[in-house]
DNA sequence: ATAATACATTGACAGTGGTCAATGTATTGA
DNA sequence: TCAATACATTGACCACTGTCAATGTATTAT
């Protein structure tokens, strides 16, 4: 009925349907990797250093963490796919993954 | 001098400065508050429910969890900021803070 | 070969977090 | 007043997480 259909209405559209356990169960660790202070500014570390990326060596000492303190925040941030590294002789190259974020921003933007 | 000014042009602007440690320490804890399967499903779901909000009493079947589980979790929600809650009678009304989610955006939309 | 550098992994510790049963507190209804 | 309902809080348990020292593994330089 039309005045059914009307009440439906919003101002801003959802996806047709709640998020499914499966998409909170996807979705969640994203936002996980980045509930940590030191991920956060590690990943906004790596977001500046653009398409190059940034080497892991030069990551230690701005965030005043231990080196395997940082490999593994690395490893957490790599894991959830919102980076990538590439190695290149001794070192490391971490860099954002191309899309990165799309499931967290569609999500946030209602 | 110009050259160097050049090579810091990016094809998406940032802000001048770097994450800092405290913007870090009070964005993480909203990223916090939705890195659990069950807090995303609740914001989703309260979030639907637009300016009236959602009865807490109809958030505990659907995720198939305790009554003082999705309480603690509507605790967390609220106290990020995420949400808040407006009580009426024995009832106990949630909606979406607006503009909630604003800093999250902000971070993850380059 | 040896030393030095860059990074990962392991193991340990303390702190945090998700969950529920039990209990407490208002509020409503009879 | 008594019972029922809606939520919050407490306490306990176990799993997970951030951290670092110690150690391991490549790779480069001498």
């Amino acid at each position: 009925m039309y005045y059914e259909y009307v009440t439906q209405q919003r101002s801003v559209p959802f996806s047709s349907r709640p998020l499914s356990e499966a998409g909170a169960d996807s979705l969640a660790p994203m936002f996980a990797a980045l509930s940590d202070p030191v991920r956060l500014r590690l990943f906004d570390l790596v977001r500046r250093a653009g398409r190059d990326g940034m080497c892991s060596c030069d990551l230690v000492e701005p965030l005043d963490r231990s080196q395997p303190t940082i490999s593994h925040h690395l490893k957490v941030l790599r894991e959830a796919g919102l980076v990538e590294s590439r190695k290149e002789g001794t070192w490391v190259w971490y860099s954002v993954t191309p899309g990165a974020t799309d499931a967290i921003r569609s999500f946030i933007t209602k």
